[in-house]
DNA sequence: CGTGTCATGTAATCAGTTACATGATTCA
DNA sequence: TGAATCATGTAACTGATTACATGACACG
């Protein structure tokens, strides 16, 4: 609901590298980039289409025998420029709506075992998210260039573990003070 | 886009307190859960006529002189019920979009002064967010008792405190590694 | 022989934002 | 006198998600 569409970015960033179809977009982004962004058909087919409209995107139509043709969109200069001009530039900020922190605001309504168990599942929640991110972590190892383009990739992740790991510091302190407050009685 | 209308549970979760206006909610957005949720006219006021349809929420006419007559909201017992059964309910989980880390992701395309760039403005954006974190905490010393229900608004603080604080550091690691690559060239 | 993958797309629905409209009162 | 606040609301728009529809091929 931002302002800008900024599906259109994230398209135009994946066919910097190479040309793709929609498809493979979708593929892309549950898996490379699927911890800080999603995308959907409903979302990628129509903007497609109006990205080339405007001329920022080529398709060409891949013949295949019983699938549906591949249409296999590239970049042009146009589209090169508009991508790069927006990420040269800041990002906007994005002072999301965060249910889990609505929650614990009006938690003083709550018995305090209701409330340890939604922080205690917003915890596994977390250590989960952090076992992912060690695992990825475990197969970057070695693998660095230190100037290479994956760095950038590497830095994505360093900064998710950074997060998930003051994340569960914070649990850790919390459920224990609750914990001890409530000494016995749960 | 989630599959759930959670603006309604925040509206139902402000008129636990007593009754308010959809102007008085607007005004409670704004000031007490800015940091984590957002409300504007444009939702308020039409999900309040639906949460009436639905008798979650009643309404009184206050008449006034010269301003619009005020409409105040009370939470029917159906809607405490509702909204008492949220909230103990875990937190959806939200993979929400983070334009600055799609920007990093894709910053191998970009020189490296450009990249700097984008992290610093973050790094600021970051430092404001804490200083106005640590200033509200400040304004709490002395005001908290440990088992009364500002105590969960203060939680909300130290979330944010912590998370804040992990992102500086990350900032910080990030930016030396980068200038130190980058050694002179700038 | 059934599940999964390849590959496209549309329709329906909802969430959320911004801009607009109105108009009196209060305060500097 | 002009800006800010009180207080309501609607309209237009866009972003995003889900469900549906189609159909062949490959693999076990």
């Amino acid at each position: 609901m931002a302002r800008e569409n900024k599906t259109k970015y994230a398209l135009l960033g994946m066919l910097l590298h190479g040309p793709m179809s929609g498809y493979d977009m979708k593929k892309f982004s549950d898996s490379s980039i699927s911890h800080f962004w999603s995308e959907n058909y409903g979302h990628i087919y129509p903007i497609l289409k109006r990205l080339e409209k405007d001329a920022l995107v080529k398709s060409d139509v891949v013949r295949t025998k019983g699938k549906p043709n591949r249409h296999l969109y590239t970049l042009t200069e146009k589209g090169k420029e508009v991508f790069l001009e927006w990420l040269k530039r800041p990002a906007d900020s994005e002072i999301r709506r965060n249910e889990f922190l609505l929650k614990l605001f009006f938690a003083g309504d709550l018995p305090v075992r209701d409330v340890i168990r939604i922080i205690e599942h917003e915890k596994v929640r977390n250590e989960k998210t952090l076992g992912i991110y060690n695992r990825i972590g475990q197969e970057y190892i070695g693998k660095i260039d230190k100037a290479g383009a994956k760095k950038f990739a590497y830095l994505t992740l360093s900064y998710g573990k950074k997060l998930a790991s003051a994340r569960a510091l914070w649990f850790e302190e919390v459920l224990q003070e609750l914990k001890g407050r409530n000494d016995g009685s749960i």
